[in-house]
DNA sequence: ATCTATTCATAAAC
DNA sequence: TGTTTATGAATAGAT
């Protein structure tokens, strides 16, 4: 018989083979969720894993450097001393800095309009970018409502051309039944202006 | 009554409703086993996850330049110790274009969420975009009436501070012109809780 | 590694 | 977003 499996309490497993064995199966879990989440759900996800014997574990739903890279820009409190050697060089080509100076205070303000990030921004700074937000948010609103009666434009239009093009089909059913001579047929079916 | 569950496909979720409450869910939960892993096993874990409207979300057993850092140290099959400058210029040159694109994308967004260049999006990612607008919105307007607040208490505070001192300054003045010696006044000026 | 009993995660509905 | 419920998945313990 299989074990009457019971709950573990989230600490520190003492046994070593256990605690191996558990690290085998819940990785494995681990990294198939991580996999599920970025598929599913469209999201970029890098995942790191030392063993406790140093063995390294990894995935990444892009590439890790990739990840990385988006992870500093974000948290991009650090500076450019804690970049590792393989980046020294980037940093140090002065196109790839402005690029990433230019890049880290767009994401700033990207953030900021989605509303994080806004503690250290003044009273007056807070205003102006509700005053942005507001106005960007009506010509949102604008467009959407354009778009939408637009749609319904199209496909009031489409209604109107398949009602046209059944009468037609009508009248051709109308003649057919009549028994009207083809050269005739084709002479009305051309004849639009002249019904 | 609740959802009769049926095992879903491992594809993107096409419903953007539906994407955003999976991901919530499946994050919380991927977040849950990553720190599980970490203690029970012991392990160096560092996850990081963007979702699909770029917001960030990461977890790390110690700190996750730590992590970054010991992946870097791990993942190195490529060292530059003696890289050939066209191989440097290469990965320069690639991290460049892949800044551009970032930063292109960025402005982009930029400008949309500023209510410029709508006109190429979809109805769908015009509501989205209404959504976080509204979201950045609701925010910014927390922060500045929490600032204000911030701002009215303080200026209260130094108001009582100042009323404070000036009924000080009146005892003192009233003490004057009594002509109270200058020790006696002294004493009393330091004897805040014995008026 | 393989097998279950069980706990856990979560899709659907509200 | 939070809650509930029924079900699918993950996994602890045993083999």
């Amino acid at each position: 018989m299989a074990g009457k499996r019971e709950r573990i309490a989230i600490r520190r497993i003492d046994n070593l083979a256990a605690r191996q064995v558990t690290f085998s199966k819940r990785r494995r879990g681990l990294f198939k969720k991580a996999e599920e989440l970025s598929i599913l759900c469209d999201a970029e996800v890098g995942l790191v894993v030392f063993s406790a014997t140093g063995k390294l574990f990894n995935f990444a739903s892009s590439s890790m450097k990739q990840i990385i890279d988006r992870y500093d820009s974000h948290s991009k409190t650090l500076q450019k001393s804690e970049a590792s050697s393989k980046l020294q060089s980037h940093v140090n080509d002065s196109t790839c800095v402005r690029l990433r100076e230019e890049l880290a205070e767009a994401s700033l303000k990207l953030r900021q309009m989605r509303g994080e990030e806004l503690q250290r921004l003044s009273v007056q700074q807070l205003q102006e970018l509700e005053k942005t937000l507001e106005s960007g948010l009506g010509s949102v609103l604008k467009i959407k409502s354009q778009k939408i009666l637009d749609e319904i434009n199209g496909l009031e239009r489409k209604r109107m051309q398949l009602i046209e093009e059944n009468s037609r089909l009508k009248e051709w059913q109308g003649w057919r039944c009549s028994s009207v001579p083809i050269q005739k047929l084709c002479m009305r079916k051309g004849s639009h202006l002249n019904p």
